[in-house]
Parts: structure tokens; sequence; C-alpha cells
DNA sequence: TCTGGGGTCCTAGGACCC
DNA sequence: TCTGGGGTCCTAGGACCC
């Protein structure tokens, strides 16, 4: 019986297989979904469009450049979730030992499932023909004994495509593959060891740990040793609990005035707030980023005595970093291209424990509004909107931040589950 | 022509404690 | 008189992933 039993099911260019699924027009034709040809970066490009070398974060004009016939579409963001929880649950009917790692792609482990579907690769088979012929959605899939070698199979069967390693046939499958399809190199990794003269898993399986070690760091040399030598411990798990929770906003170039800086924070604090409050959650640490033109960025964090889930305590902390990393920028008037804030340390808290009141002390701010009392203007927020939608009520002066934004439904489909 | 949004993990120095 | 060893927490930066 054949021991590749772990699977690694990926959507081929999720995005844009799915406005080329929804509009007959598209299909064959190089599409990117987000930007344009003036501006903003590219979400996901078709595999028409990657042929011209276009991929997903490119900037809109690079895109336009390299690939002149290229069409950009707005996404259709509010598809794609419910399109990949059907993929999800078609995965979902031969083995309940399926790992979800983002909206397209997933693990399994059919060990248990072979008696009653057959060989993996059937099992693949079938999955990719249901995919296509249920949802009408490209999948490729790698079967191998381990994670990381489904992951890279899965990797070469792209696109539209299956590829199983047979465990006797696994070092010489990743003898001549580029390190960079190894799971943590990435093109700093990848720079550094075509350095030394090694571009192939096969060359850097014969180079000595302690040199990986010594080129990559001793973690991250010791991991990518250990997967050239084809030893990969992880199994098929469901997801753990998240360790942060974060949002950000890109800028375009702004004047770093006190009301944007306040309008655009309470608006970020609001989601994070809102999202651990939501989880019953709450955080210690307080993160934020703040980046300049020319993409140069900073963060500042600090932890706070108790864990907080409020959006007005949130917002104050933040406002504080921000303007100390601003402070220290050489720069006389400072522009900003983004603010990010995120919460990490996260503990369980009950929403019937109160914050303690933390900035009811603070000199910057007298007669704020006690802990007590801001949670309670929060739980209020969040039952409004639970009822009537996130518009219906907010603490911005402006409905929205007046920052040229993302929609919506973009940021919930990045957004992991807490 | 100027780059989205949401995450994880690692490193390294310093503070602080025993 | 000025020094050991180990551990944890905090902060800042960076690589990487989808």
């Amino acid at each position: 019986m054949s021991g590749a039993t772990i699977l690694h099911a990926d959507l081929d260019a999720f995005y844009a297989s799915v406005e080329q699924l929804l509009d007959p027009r598209l299909r064959g034709r190089p599409i990117a979904v987000g930007g344009s040809a003036r501006g903003g970066v590219v979400l996901a490009a078709s595999y028409e469009a990657k042929a011209y070398g276009v991929v997903g974060g490119m900037p809109g004009w690079r895109a336009a450049r390299l690939c002149p016939s290229l069409l950009f579409v707005p996404g259709r963001f509010r598809e794609y979730q419910p399109l990949a929880d059907r993929v999800m649950d078609v995965l979902g009917d031969v083995t309940p030992a399926v790992e979800r790692i983002s909206i397209d792609e997933a693990f399994l482990d059919v060990a248990g499932s072979t008696h009653l579907f057959g060989t993996p690769a059937q099992i693949a088979t079938l999955l990719r023909r249901r995919v296509r012929d249920e949802i009408g959605l490209p999948i490729s899939v790698g079967a191998a004994r381990t994670k990381h070698l489904a992951k890279i199979a899965s990797q070469v069967a792209k696109p539209d495509g299956l590829v199983v390693v047979e465990p006797d046939a696994e070092r010489a499958f990743l003898e001549p593959l580029p390190v960079g399809l190894m799971w943590g190199v990435g093109p700093v990794a990848r720079a550094r060891l075509a350095e030394r003269g090694i571009t192939t898993i096969g060359e850097l399986a014969r180079t000595p740990s302690s040199a990986v070690e010594q080129i990559l760091g001793r973690a991250v040399g010791a991991r990518m040793s250990a997967l050239s030598h084809n030893e990969d411990p992880r199994q098929v798990a469901g997801a753990g609990r998240a360790r942060s929770v974060g949002a950000q906003s890109a800028l375009g170039r702004q004047r770093a005035t006190r009301e944007l800086v306040r309008e655009v924070l309470s608006h970020l604090a609001d989601r994070v707030a809102g999202r651990l409050r939501a989880k019953d959650r709450a955080g210690r640490t307080v993160t934020v980023r703040v980046r300049f033109p020319g993409m140069r960025s900073v963060t500042r964090s600090l932890t706070l005595p108790g864990p907080v889930a409020t959006t007005l305590t949130l917002t104050e902390v933040a406002e504080q970093l921000v303007w100390q990393a601003i402070r220290e920028q050489p720069r006389a008037e400072p522009e900003v291209s983004l603010l990010a804030v995120s919460v990490s340390g996260l503990v369980p808290q009950s929403s019937l424990q109160l914050e303690l009141p933390l900035a009811t002390d603070d000199p910057r701010h007298p007669g704020s509004a006690p802990g007590a009392a801001r949670w309670a203007v929060d739980r209020s927020v969040d039952a409004v909107r639970a009822r009537f939608g996130n518009g219906a009520v907010g603490y911005l002066p402006t409905a929205m931040p007046r920052v040229r934004t993302v929609p919506e439904e973009f940021r919930r489909l990045a957004e992991h589950d807490l």
C-alpha cells in the first residue's frame, strides 16, 4: 500500500479563477484582480497573466507594463469565501483530518480513508474532479508521506495537476528542485544560499548542517537542513489559537496630522478590539507600525499591566506609540504611508470581567471614561452592529476614514480565526 | 512609477530576578 | 570590591507565509 497519505490541496490562482468562473468572457485571458495600470497592487493574477510574469503583490503599473493586454478586474470579494468553503466541504467528505491553512489550501491525511476511496492518488483524482464538476474551479493536489513533500508536490503540479511522490522516490524528487520551493525559504534566504552556490534542494542536503546554520541563522538553518534531508515531523492538525490580532491601513502619502492619526487609529483599533471582544479575548501587548514614504517602517510596542479589548483604550495607547515613533524620526514634517495596530499576548477574557481603568490615571487624559464605562460603551456598539450592521454606529466623526481603503470584504478574507 | 492586509516565528540586547 | 550562571520578560527589527 502507498505511504503517500498526506495530501496538499491548493486552488489555482484562486481569486482570478473565481472571476473567470463568474464571467465567462474572462476565461482564457490574462486578468489581474485588484489594482490598476495607474496604481494599487495586484492581489491575484490568472495563469494567462502569470505567463507574462505578473504575480500577486505586484504594483499595478508594473503588471501593466509586463503584460499590455492585462485586464484589471475589481474583485467580487463577497463570492470568494463561500466558494472556498464549498471546496473545503468536498475535501471533508473523504476524511475529517483536514487542516485548512488559508482560504484556498489545506492538508489532508487520508490514511484512514483508503479502504473506502482507494489509493491516495485515486482520492486526489476524485477530489480534483469533484471540485471541478461541482464548483467549477481548478485545484492542484500533491500527495506524499509528509506535509513538506506534499506541499512541494502541489506546487510542482500547478496548474490544475496532480503529483504523487511515492516514498521510494522522495530523494530523487527533491534533488533537482530549487530551494525556493521549500516552506521557509524566501528571497533573502534564496539569495544567501545562491551566494554559496546552493540553488537546489539536493545541493542543500549535501551541505553540512553547521554550514547551513551559519548561512541562514541557527533556527532557520537547522530547519531547512532537516527538510532538505527529508525530515519533517509535522502532523496534520486543526488550527491552533491565534497569538495576535491586527489591522492596518495604507495611506498613500499623507502628512501626519493629529486629526489624520486619530481618525485612522480609531478605525483600526475599533476593528481589532471588536474582533477581540467578539471572541472573548484580550491582550496585554499593543504594537504599532508606522511606515514612511519609501517603505521604511518602524514598530513601537508597549506591554500593559493588564489585558485590553476596549476600543478607546487601544486607540489611546496606539496614538501615544505612533507619536513616539514619529517624534523619533529626523524629518521635520513627517509624512506617513501606513499605520498598523496589533494586540498580542492574548488571554481569554469573558465579557463579565471588566478591564482595569488603566487610562483614568493618565494625566494626558483627565476625565477619560473609566474602564467599566468603556466596556459598557463597546458592548452597546457591538450589540447595535450585530443587529443593524457595521455602518450603523461608530466612534468616528466621519463614517469612514478619508483615506483610500480596500473593501471591507477583502479585509475579512484575510482575517484568521481567533 | 512608488507597492494590500492579516498573520507566525526568530534574533538580540537589556532589565530584572534568584 | 566589581563579579557567576541561568531564566524570564520586554522591545525592535526582520524574514517569511497566504
